[in-house]
DNA sequence: AGCACGCCGACT
DNA sequence: GTCGGCGTGCTC
């Protein structure tokens, strides 16, 4: 039998199966194995066979965990696609893919021998080992991690080992299943009482003089009307629905409970209610509306993607819902992708109107055991719609009918952290084509890719282009913060034209967003007399200085420390901030404009769970006048009362060194403007900028996105970029900056000799050369569109890596490959 | 990824 | 000597 350890290691690894499980055993189930020395782990089976590898005497499967299959082999297929074309280990991808509740892992853990006698042993002891033992007398057992705290060191495994071999000590892995269902404790009427209307009667007789518990049994009657209907007994009440009433004694349940009278038992829930109160409640399409669906579907009868190319505010997701209703009739499930940003209680509750509890949630905010009932009720089959984020790709679907990618364009589709390094948005026209699915991708700003494949004809295309309801588009106007400032009018990063508009809808009681896209207050300090800049120690970055914490922090390791109060290097104590991000900005706006209430919503203040929530009702019950934020502030939220969005420094999302910043900074203005003026009010867009004449400005006062397209297109095509090329970057790490040129030199060299040379670009030192005290090169791969999946080249890049790790002095080369990078 | 093993330099 | 620090290699 072979299995996918979720580890990332490049192969399956074969386990014999004991006789006695061989009815037990099959693909997509969890097993549990040893591996290695000690290591007792869950993983997947990946096949079932006899096939013995070369020469090895094999172990055996310690256990099988799942009656089921918590995998379906359609799942494996995609899987195995992602490890393939992302370049990293199936492992890998089924890390990221199990919730984590469902991985088991075992913590080591140890315990005194059951023969030892303190009094009997003869063993001299370290006074490591007399605290380990002292640690034993008071707790039963003691983890690994639990001795390595206790001893205040990492190499604890010499103590316990010399301790194991005295026979002081024994080892046991513990196995815990993380996954623990939502219990709650019920009360119901003893069954007797049920069954026998007359002993009720008399019970009540014995209890005339106890009114309290005759209240609590009146209440459960009413609640339970088991005279009517006796079946109603099994479920019984939530205990919580007495114990909480204020007019319910607790002592007189409690008594009830003693005497038999009530009895309690414990029922396991779903932390998904099902609620049938909801109606399903269905919106009507506008006939433009309609008409769009319409499109989409005559495309999908001969084509398997269509690209909805629609404005803000023109109705997109009417039609994603009645395409969803649509696709539901014809018995399949379907999965309706957003950013996190975008998946907000206003968009989930929409949709649980129209889908009630068909409906399953995938957010990265819900915990694991949520998670695990999410994947549950996808395998059986109870969600038959999931509206998730990006890993929501992972979950068990076997029968795809429809996947809806909405906001396609948006980058944080692509994971580039924790290998697997996916784009959600590829991996789900690859799943749609292995259920046989369809594929529509919504966008007001379709990424150039998107759209080079709608207008080429590989895919359909679908525009809407007009408002919904009486929605106008706002109107855009540009402020040249040069000649303010010459002009003398700019109150700090404000002009005079923008704090005007700010007070007027202060006086009409309206609403305002200000997006700046950079959180903390500053990009870095500066000492006025000897221009030191704090930099940070691991990484090649200055430190951002954030008032509220009064820290420097740097934005990439997360290292942090108290803002100095004088320079580092020269001592003087006049040290100035430079640049502005978010927090400066509302700082600013408070004092320029003391009678607003303004709050600010970036990463820093959204931190804990509620804090989004909150900030979004604040603004919603209109006690916020003005809102600050980064791209937070920019997607699917929809406030009526917002007249005015102000785009505080324009300049600084365009100016990115990559090939995709024009095509991002479009995105983000139409998308921040969409903010304004919904629902028939005419919005106002405010954008301050340096460069009044930069042509991206032109476009999108005119809304012209086709010009912005056209111009990509171009560049692109002339540069060698997607959708002409396929890219893949390759980043080359070393702690020591000499080791890592050197490396990604000799890589580079063995690239360009087993790919036509043209193909590999660099070694170049990006910008930023070192994060987390890592040096880094990177090195591009161009692969023309001619050669399909770049299967070949790939293995080429594979075997390139390997070989030149295989040169001692580059053993402890990091290389990381992102195919496709955002 | 962990984790063992083994080599090395430093501390008392 | 013992302790703690890495580098290296392996896991069916």
């Amino acid at each position: 039998m072979d299995v996918i350890l979720p580890l990332p290691l490049p192969k399956l690894y074969t386990y014999r199966v004991p006789y006695e499980m061989n009815d037990l055993v099959f693909v997509g189930g969890r097993v549990i194995v040893q591996f290695g020395a000690k290591k007792v782990l869950s993983c997947i089976v990946a096949a079932v066979h006899e096939k013995p590898p070369v020469g090895y005497q094999a172990k055996y499967v310690m256990e099988v965990i799942d009656e089921t299959p918590v995998v379906t082999p359609p799942q494996l297929r995609i899987f195995s696609w992602m490890a393939e074309y992302y370049m990293c280990t199936l492992g890998e991808v089924i890390n990221a893919a199990l919730p984590a509740a469902l991985k088991l892992s075992s913590e080591s853990r140890i315990q005194l021998h059951p023969a030892y006698r303190d009094e009997t042993n003869e063993w001299p002891l370290s006074q490591q080992e007399e605290t380990i033992l002292y640690a034993l007398s008071q707790n039963p057992t003691l983890t690994f991690t639990e001795v390595g705290n206790l001893l205040q060191t990492s190499h604890f495994h010499r103590y316990i080992k010399s301790l194991l071999l005295k026979e002081i000590i024994i080892i046991f892995e513990e196995i815990a299943e993380k996954y623990s269902p939502k219990v709650v404790k019920n009360v119901r009427l003893n069954q007797e009482l049920v069954n026998e209307p007359e002993t009720l009667e008399k019970l009540f007789d014995e209890l005339a003089s106890k009114p309290k518990q005759v209240d609590v049994l009146m209440y459960y009657l009413q609640k339970a009307p088991v005279h009517q209907d006796p079946n109603l007994n099994f479920k019984g009440l939530d205990k919580n629905l007495l114990t909480s009433n204020p007019r319910l004694s607790l002592s007189a349940i409690n008594s009830l409970l003693k005497k038999g009278v009530l009895e309690q038992f414990e029922q396991i829930i779903s932390r998904f209610p099902i609620d049938d109160s909801v109606k399903q409640i269905s919106y009507p399409l506008s006939e433009y509306q309609e008409n769009a669906r319409n499109q989409v579907l005559s495309f999908f009868a001969e084509k398997d993607t269509v690209l909805l190319h629609g404005i803000t505010g023109s109705g997109k997701t009417e039609v994603y819902i009645d395409l969803i209703k649509n696709a539901l009739e014809g018995g399949g499930q379907v999965l309706y992708l957003l950013p996190e940003i975008a998946l907000t209680a206003q968009i989930v509750t929409r949709l649980m109107k129209v889908f009630g509890d068909r409906l399953g949630v995938y957010h990265s905010k819900f915990s694991d055991n949520e998670r695990v009932e999410v994947w549950n009720g996808v395998l059986s089959g109870r969600f038959q719609v999931v509206v998730g984020v990006r890993s929501a790709i992972f979950l068990p679907f076997h029968d795809l009918s429809l996947i809806i990618v909405d906001e396609e364009h948006e980058s944080s589709y692509k994971q580039y952290d924790p290998s697997p390094r996916y784009n959600a948005r590829e991996v789900a026209l690859m799943l749609a084509n292995f259920h046989g699915a369809k594929t529509l991708l919504g966008s007001a700003t379709p990424s150039v890719e998107s759209f080079y494949n709608a207008k080429n004809g590989r895919w359909g295309l679908v525009t809407m282009n007009k408002r919904f309801g009486v929605a106008v588009l706002p109107e855009t106007e540009l402020v040249d913060t040069k000649a303010e400032q010459q002009r003398k009018n700019m109150h700090s990063h404000f002009s005079a034209k923008l704090l005007e508009e700010i007070q007027e809808r202060l006086k009409r009681n309206e609403q305002v967003i200000l997006f700046q896209n950079r959180r903390g207050y500053a990009p870095y300090i500066n000492c006025s007399d000897c221009a030191w800049i704090p930099k940070c120690k691991s990484c090649a970055v200055s430190l951002s200085y954030h008032k509220f914490s009064n820290e420097l922090r740097c934005h990439y390791c997360g290292f942090h420390e108290r803002m100095p109060f004088s320079c580092m290097a020269c001592g003087s104590t006049d040290l100035k901030t430079v640049g502005f991000g978010t927090e400066k900005i509302e700082d600013e706006l408070k004092i320029l404009l003391p009678e607003a209430n303004v709050q600010r919503m970036d990463l820093d203040t959204t931190k804990n769970k509620n804090a989004f929530q909150q900030i979004i009702s604040d603004f919603e019950a209109n006690r916020t006048n003005v809102l600050v934020g980064t791209q937070m502030v920019t997607k699917g939220l929809d406030f009526e009362n917002v007249s005015l969005v102000g785009i505080i420094n324009a300049d600084s999302i365009i100016n990115y060194p990559d090939f995709r910043a024009h095509e991002r900074a479009y995105s983000m203005f139409v998308q921040v403007s969409g903010r304004a003026g919904r629902k028939g009010k005419k919005g106002k867009v405010i954008i301050q900028t340096g460069n009044v004449a930069q042509p991206i400005f032109q476009k999108v006062m005119e809304n012209d996105y086709q010009a912005l397209y056209e111009q990509e297109i171009t560049e692109r095509q002339l540069h060698g970029f997607p959708p002409f090329v396929r890219l893949i970057k390759i980043t080359v790490k070393h702690l020591d900056e000499k080791s890592c040129d050197e490396g990604a030199l000799h890589l580079a060299a063995e690239l360009k000799n087993r790919l036509a040379g043209p193909m590999v670009l660099g070694p170049e030192t990006p910008y930023i050369f070192k994060i987390r005290n890592y040096f880094l090169n990177e090195i591009h791969i161009k692969l023309p569109r001619s050669h399909a999946s770049g299967r070949e080249t790939k293995k080429q890049i594979a075997e390139a890596v390997f070989q030149i790790k295989q040169q001692k002095e580059f053993k402890n080369l990091r290389v990381v490959v992102d195919v496709d990078p955002a």
